[in-house]
DNA sequence: CTCACGCATTGACATCTGTCGATACGTAAG
DNA sequence: CTTACGTATCGACAGATGTCAATGCGTGAG
């Protein structure tokens, strides 16, 4: 390593705050499901055309359609974001219908910016 | 698809706001570039070493590290992260400093949750 | 100039991911 | 009960991704 000049040496004297030290594996973990989920363009579409509803919610008989995919794709798709927590899903009668978990990306993105 | 019940109609007069409307393809893949450039935890990791160091810049010699992973690696990600603009490079000596483009991320996110 | 060092690129490989067709599941209609 | 419909799951496959060892490229030191 050979660290460059300049400053350095707060690695061994573990100051009051945790400044230079590495993030928790597991909270590395959830975050990056979070941002994978929408490292997808279709994923993106899908979040923008359910966030930009009227209704504020949509069902998959909607949304194949905009994307240009499958159903069975498009219900893939879903499950990644249900996953991640960037939306809810609710059964009603035969239709299932997903709106957008607000706070979880921007829960994410602060995270990260701090 | 046959439309569920309740609420429909929107899609054909095309009111004055483009709700319902499909995100333009190039833009989805823009914002996708950023979120799948976090969307490894690696990535995460070295995101967060870099905007949470005492400087806010780090060069390669000490991500390498902290995250566990050779060098060739470590220079792969943040290449990955630059090119999605969460990241500047600067090459000083023989080192290269990275640093945090701040706005980029919240610009994102903003473009989801409007 | 020559050497040592930090970093990037290349090639290779195992794994993950996006997509589809086929099929199974649950719910409402008849 | 039987049928039709919306959605989820499964199996398969091409392409993308993360990782490393080996190597190449600049830059500062001697």
């Amino acid at each position: 390593m050979s660290t460059p000049p300049a400053i350095e040496s707060a690695a061994d004297v573990a100051p009051c705050c945790v400044l230079g030290e590495t993030i928790d594996d597991t909270v590395a973990q959830d975050l990056a499901r979070v941002f994978k989920a929408l490292g997808d363009p279709t994923r993106v579409k899908l979040m923008s055309l359910i966030a930009g509803s009227s209704a504020g919610e949509m069902c998959v008989c909607d949304l194949t359609e905009p994307v240009g995919l499958s159903q069975p794709t498009v219900s893939h798709h879903m499950k990644l974001l249900v996953e991640a927590g960037l939306v809810e899903r609710e059964q009603r009668g035969r239709w299932a219908y997903y709106r957008p978990t607000i706070d979880t990306l921007a829960a994410a993105a602060k995270a990260l910016i701090t």
